[in-house]
DNA sequence: ACGTAACCACACCGGTCGGTATACTCGCAG
DNA sequence: CTGCGAGTATACCGACCGGTGTGGTTACGT
């Protein structure tokens, strides 16, 4: 799954930025072929179909975000995350790619469901274990993630920039709460 | 806008219907004429284009949205909205058609853009008003918001049923923490 | 009696959808 | 030198897309 052709991986590429910027349904097979520089034949000999081409690019999509949240995490506090996420969305400005793609074809057996939700599992398991090495209960984890995608929809679909930064205020006044420790992470 | 024929209102119920379950681009208008009973022609000459009756469709689903909002809150406590909206995803397993509509097209010039985010401002205004009314500092309004749409995107795409129940204890946290009344609202 | 708004049935338009087929070129390994 | 995988180019398929046009039928207000 991981070693494509050459034409293959502009394929993706190219999939994956217009399926980002203008959804799944929006993008047409000719559309996708033609901005790789490549054709629809090539596609079909790789991916076999659209969904198994959408499902590859929400795959690829989150194992960036998860180097990018990992990499840029070191050194930061957990109230810093909120920080990361400010820092993705300045490039990514259409939101959640999850999020968006369950707008379309949730509810149906579409192979990229699956790819979904394991998206926000690995998350949720993500923020638990950042509570948990604070020294904080899952319940703060909980907390963090539900914080975490409320701000991402709102500084998109919400059109509140600020939405990070007020979610990490929120964060911050949970965790001072719990009567930790005072989070002096770095922002910005 | 208001007053529509008979014709009128049919194409809006069963639009409303597709377009929620299904998702805007993956609804064609000759399905919709064909569900409400009637014909593409009496769909242009009522609305125009697909795009306004788009439009249309989410600001009948915002007013149906506030008038259970502000219905159900009567004799709830401010934790309470969590459970208005566990008994909306009850029945609307799909999530937000707002964050979905705007999954769809945000970024274009469509006219259902001005409604997604005039919808996200009320919302926020609701729970700015909801903090003040207790005596509570704005940014726990803000914080409610955040956690509303955490929870509602949690409920649905992430497949967690109980992300309500957990932005509802989040929130009691932060309301205690505040030092205000303690939040006997029933529950259900 | 007349005009008109609302509606239906149906045919039509150019374009695009996801997907397939045919035929050809190139590089490389046996 | 042969076979094969990867690639290109292009034509094609039926179905559907959003949108328009024509013509005819009610019901109602004047």
């Amino acid at each position: 799954m991981d070693t494509l052709t050459p034409a293959g991986e502009k394929l993706v590429a190219a999939a994956s930025r217009l399926f980002y910027r203008h959804g799944i349904r929006a993008v047409g097979v000719d559309l996708i072929a033609e901005t790789a520089g490549t054709t629809k034949k090539t596609l079909y000999d790789r991916f076999g179909s659209k969904d198994a081409l959408v499902a590859l690019y929400l795959e690829r999509r989150a194992e960036y975000w998860r180097s990018f949240l990992l990499e840029h995490m070191r050194g930061r506090s957990v109230a810093g995350v909120f920080d990361v996420l400010a820092l993705w969305l300045r490039d990514q400005d259409r939101g959640c790619a999850f999020v968006n793609a369950y707008a379309e074809i949730g509810g149906t057996d579409h192979p990229a469901e699956r790819v979904i939700r394991e998206e926000k599992a690995w998350m949720r398991e993500y923020f638990v274990g950042l509570a948990r090495e604070a020294g904080l209960p899952p319940e703060l984890g909980v907390e963090l993630h539900l914080l975490y995608e409320g701000a991402t929809v709102l500084a998109t679909a919400g059109g509140v920039p600020e939405a990070p930064a007020q979610a990490r205020a929120a964060a911050e006044r949970a965790l001072s709460a719990c009567g930790s420790a005072p989070t002096t992470g770095s922002a910005g």
